[in-house]
DNA sequence: GACAAACTCGACACTGTGTTGATAATATGG
DNA sequence: CCATATTATCAACACAGTGTCGAGTTTGTC
């Protein structure tokens, strides 16, 4: 939001980083740390450190260590809506086409990113904050997904049924739960490699029953 | 385990409750607090208190108030679990319908005691023992499911399709995000009184595909 | 080269944890 | 009915982490 301050003149050294490097760098030290510790046992000192500076300078970038993981889930997330709303735009006409694109994307940044995804949800249980930004994010997939199953049926590709907005979050909560569990690595869970396509597979059956959705006209 | 320490004699009023009604003390003060506070603002020396005890006192019956919550937990996953279990064995002939009274059995006794079902996922998320009753608990439907899927096959009542396991996974996973939204009362979330509607329609569907099971023989 | 803004940290007060060691209540069995 | 083991209790301590205050130091700007 800020500008940011300037870069150091050429040819002579900067005593100081500058503030949006230091943000950086804590943010950089949270990834880091959880991939060797959880969330919880991370303390404010163990980010400072790794930033180099002290706990009370800490505070002057964020408020608390929650801000620092809730920014780079902003990022993740942001991430993954950009490269879902790609697929969307281009594949309005072949619906199980674009579920297998979203999915994927979203596999995919949130897996690049596995450690700081499971620390969200940790941290979003006790953390009214994370939770909110979770339930907005949450929230838009609904979204987005409840639209798709109305439009479908519309159309008259899948059947009428359960009310749209009640399949949606039911898909969209076990999309998390199976994406997260595979991500953390405890069993039970469903592998890596086939991840995606069991979610597609029960996507498609809940919606459509029997029949497979054809491609609008190719 | 150990033998419980003996009732107070008839007519001569216990100086001290006994151990086990300490025990149990701290287990209703850790449930009722959970009913207005979320797990991690709930301190030892709150349950302390509340039990009437101090602090180092807490420490003779539990050795954290993760321990505390395991114990409530454990309770409520072994009365689910034996409802479940008399369900099935009534039922078998008639799958739909043991779905319907299973996930309604877990739907009741996880629902009456929500506030600790929801502190459950809470703490599991950061606290291994937690995480490790949790996924003891996931395992153990994850392999009844499983079973009922390939059961379901093998007569051919069920298409085959994923792995058995796999549906069971996603499955099962959906009916615990889907619950527990449900209980924690944020949206998005399914409406209590649709919750286990939902989730049935879409076990069929995944499992079945367009054919509807037929009881065995009525 | 002085002034403001941006930045830094030592030192403090506070909250919660887990342990130690001394003490009190109760049960048991000679 | 009293010795003695067991069970139960807590004051006091050492510690780890949090968040803030106020006094300092850079750094950019005019």
């Amino acid at each position: 939001m800020a500008p940011p301050t300037k870069a150091p003149e050429r040819g002579r050294r900067a005593k100081r980083p500058t503030g949006d490097e230091r943000e950086q760098l804590i943010r950089e030290t949270l990834e880091s740390l959880l991939e060797s510790k959880s969330f919880h046992e991370i303390s404010i000192d163990d980010l400072a450190k790794g930033a180099g500076i002290s706990r009370p300078t800490f505070y002057f970038y964020f408020e608390s260590k929650e801000a620092v993981l809730l920014s780079l889930l902003d990022t993740i997330v942001s991430q993954a809506d950009a490269a879902s709303d790609a697929a969307q735009a281009a594949l309005d006409q072949n619906p199980a086409r674009f579920l297998r694109d979203a999915l994927t994307a979203y596999f995919h940044y949130f897996g690049a990113h596995r450690a700081v995804s499971v620390a969200g949800t940790e941290a979003g249980a006790g953390n009214p904050k994370v939770r909110t930004l979770w339930n907005q994010v949450r929230e838009r997939w609904v979204a987005a997904a409840t639209a798709g199953i109305e439009a479908e049926r519309a159309r008259g590709a899948a059947p009428e049924g359960l009310p749209a907005r009640d399949l949606a979050i039911a898909l969209i909560n076990m999309n998390e739960g199976v994406l997260f569990s595979a991500f953390a690595g405890e069993q039970p869970a469903i592998a890596e490699d086939h991840v995606v396509d069991v979610l597609i597979d029960i996507w498609l059956k809940a919606i459509y029953g029997g029949n497979p959705p054809e491609p609008a006209q190719t």
